[in-house]
DNA sequence: ATGGGACCTCCAGCGACTGGAGGTTCAAGC
DNA sequence: GCTTGAACCTCCAGTCGCTGGAGGTCCCAT
């Protein structure tokens, strides 16, 4: 029914490097697929969707214990629901704080490319943009005047 | 005029341990600081502020190489302006990727911790949420229903 | 002047891959 | 149904970005 796919499609569909879907597997990040008589790894729709979350998830920069995290939220999301939602609002405040950083970051590129494309480059303040060295304190948006 | 810090003042401040800060320096992410008589590093301003943006750069899940592109650009901001420019459009592009992806995904632990706190956990999507495998095609944000 | 915490260098180890060696399987074309 | 070469298999050593320990020195508050 489902289609099934080798590694190397695998590997084509999700821009995962076959090595490292065998290596995600090794570390129990991927279930370990059927195989084949002769011994090669067969891959279904379920192993396509959970590693290219695993994929986006690391290109996000997010913390392996994170990722195992999420995935075990997607595995058992009706057992225990509070640990769930815990998880869940964390992992929100996470992505808040990186929204808000990136947007930052967006911006000022934004102001250099502009004023690049008019042949004067301004003072470059993209380190001044993400340097923040914050833990808490001045987190309120509002105070990064633009 | 410029106040000094010690490694470890430079550590409190940023977060980043002292073995990891010699670590960028030694890889030259970092400029060699002062160093006292007996041989203490002694940081300035620019020090502080540089390694905060290397810390939240690497939070974020940027490259190496994306990094060291953004300090060059940082530290020549009106040389070679039209590769300076390309390089802001560049990573613009990949902001704006991470942008949706951490909308699509914060959409959905929203979802979840919501109906979770209600008692009741609906299906998981946040693999599917996280899972396009998309490389370019059907890029088109109005495609994610919601 | 001294005690102990912070600092120094050097080096080995770890997590997350990556690549190569050496051998087997699969499937497309004859 | 045989061939042949690309794709696959396992095993294992290497790389990158740190991290931690050993063994020793510096700094400064008392």
């Amino acid at each position: 029914m489902s289609a099934a796919y080798s590694i190397g499609d695998l590997a084509r569909a999700t821009g995962v490097k076959p090595t490292t879907i065998r290596w995600y597997e090794q570390e129990g990040w991927l279930p370990p697929p059927a195989r084949t008589e002769g011994g090669h790894r067969v891959y279904g729709e379920g192993h396509l969707r959970r590693l290219g979350f695993i994929r986006h998830a690391r290109e996000l920069g997010f913390e392996s214990e994170a990722i195992r995290a999420l995935l075990e939220l997607a595995d058992h999301p009706d057992a225990d629901c509070g640990k769930a939602h815990s998880l869940a609002i964390g992992q929100i405040r996470e992505i808040d704080a990186r929204l808000r950083r990136l947007a930052a970051l967006r911006a000022e590129l934004d102001r250099m490319a502009a004023n690049c494309a008019g042949g004067v480059v301004g003072q470059c303040r993209i380190i001044e943009t993400l340097s923040d060295f914050d833990h808490g304190h001045c987190a309120d948006p509002s105070h990064r005047g633009q």
